[in-house]
DNA sequence: TCAATTTATTTCGCACGCGAACTATCTAGG
DNA sequence: CCTAGATAGTTCGCGTGCGAAATAAATTGA
């Protein structure tokens, strides 16, 4: 059970050493992902996406707009809400990323079967489930 | 592949959640059962076994310590080195962990036969070869 | 013996994300 | 209209762990 903490570790690591060219993290490049499919979303829509609690995404968001990643506009038809738009080097950093993530996830499945594969990410989906974010027991 | 991460911080803000007691940690406990197996091991094989670099462990063995959960002891034949033992409330708090931890692995397990369980496993060991700490390519 | 190197650990600055408490805005009810 | 509650984000303090640089002790070599 610690197995899966030590793999994620070592992948997150992995990730983090072999891209060291524009900082882009893989927390960042999630929130990337998440804007080329929805651009303008609001903060809690791409939280939710990403697993992330408010302070999570607000963190997040503070880094990559620092980074000039990401553009937080006001939601002209919500003043507590805030929209996040791709800057022109978020997209290109988005399209990289994705360039990666192939390599990634053929790295990640090499040497498996695909009915494998299939249980490895039935499991995980399961574990979703299976620990509720909010109750228990 | 961002299913990974997600599981992975689900589990840990689970294990969270429902361990308010003592304060002891996924990872707390991770460093108290390799000390109940290896009581006074050296740092850097306590890193090792829980797969950390030194900055890791250095800042897990402070806050144990601070939690009187553990002891940093001088190794009497190497200068540079400590060797951590486990105090009597670190004991008393890796058996509750040890039971806690067959709940959470049977969680983990249910609903997957032996033979799926046994894919996942050997997937997350992969990974750790595949991703490796030092090189690359 | 006395540098040069290796090894064990610490420190620093960083990214990440949680829970709790707070602010500001929006929405209902009376 | 105005107060009560829900909703969107922020801030704070914490734990976690990384890479890089520093410290200190042990080992190796000339």
């Amino acid at each position: 059970m610690f197995l899966l903490n030590v793999a994620q570790r070592r992948l997150q690591r992995w990730m983090a050493a072999r891209s060291p060219h524009g900082g882009v993290t893989a927390a960042q490049s999630g929130l990337l992902f998440v804007l080329g499919q929805r651009d303008g979303a609001l903060m809690g829509e791409a939280g939710a996406a990403l697993d992330l609690g408010p302070p999570g995404i607000s963190g997040l968001v503070d880094r990559m707009t620092a980074a000039n990643l990401i553009e937080r506009r006001a939601d002209p038809d919500d003043g507590r809400a805030w929209r996040l738009w791709l800057t022109p080097a978020g997209r290109a950093a988005m399209a990289q990323s994705k360039a990666g993530l192939a390599d990634v996830n053929a790295r990640l499945t090499e040497g498996f079967t695909d009915a494998e594969i299939d249980v490895v990410a039935r499991w995980l989906t399961t574990m979703q489930s299976r620990f509720p974010k909010g109750e228990d027991e």
